[in-house]
DNA sequence: AATTAAATACGAATTATTTCGTAGTTAATT
DNA sequence: AATTAACTACGAAATAATTCGTATTTAATT
């Protein structure tokens, strides 16, 4: 079990949604992504690559010139140990706090309640 | 409108935190609390209270040698504010997803679920 | 009145994160 | 074959956040 404490920053976090969005890419293209939402040199966004390799969020297919990174973590996990500790700071641990202030925030439409209706139903079941 | 578009730090919201909960304190009681989960000195709580007083996030009586801090701004719009912004970097803007992972991580007792719901009919009803 | 305790101010060190320049290498183009 | 373009490696600067030591002042205690 080498599991991965280590909590990832923001810009890995940002890499790490195109990846998980698009699948195994080379660092131009992340780079690319990145540029339509905020100017970022192509080294600054290698090196983070980098570093994320090392902290082993990412592995790398580095078998031709240009290397291709993929997500080495899983999103329902990262998110949810985000999710929590997020949570703990900003709702002082209140999860339903926190649901209650995004449902309030965020309007949803119909679908969405629906969605989340059979969800509780599921929960209710159990 | 001198609104406050900074966001505050892991530490700050700490501190916002309890201030939120016990109202306005000296630095001695907030050192105190952050005491009870991490180890931190006085001078260091001290002087980030100094810098979010700057930042406006904090406002003080200093009539009395020992200075009252209070917090400045708003719970439920930092909250807000907070969560907008993870929602879009931790879930790719989604609150749903965000919402419903957490209500799947949570597992909510049969009341929190009724409130939910309460606030589901409410929706609807608009 | 002298000593001790508790507070603030502030600079500076430390740590974490991000950014980028430069060198070197390989591939593509002329 | 020479030039240009695209890539990686890596060190180091820049920025942000946190931590803390020391000096100074004021209040409380002896």
């Amino acid at each position: 079990m080498s599991s991965n404490k280590l909590k990832p920053t923001e810009s890995e976090i940002e890499i790490l949604q195109i990846l998980w969005e698009h699948g195994p890419q080379n660092v131009r293209f992340i780079n690319d992504k990145l540029n339509e939402h905020r100017e970022v040199g192509y080294t600054s966004t290698l090196k983070i690559m980098q570093l994320m390799l090392e902290k082993g969020f990412l592995d790398r297919d580095a078998s031709s010139r240009t290397h291709i990174y993929k997500a080495k973590v899983n999103e329902q996990k990262i998110q949810g140990q985000l999710l929590k500790k997020f949570v703990n700071t900003a709702f002082r641990g209140s999860a339903m706090k926190m649901v209650m202030s995004a449902l309030g925030n965020h309007n949803p439409s119909a679908e969405e309640l629906d969605e989340i209706k059979d969800l509780i139903k599921k929960i209710e079941k159990k």
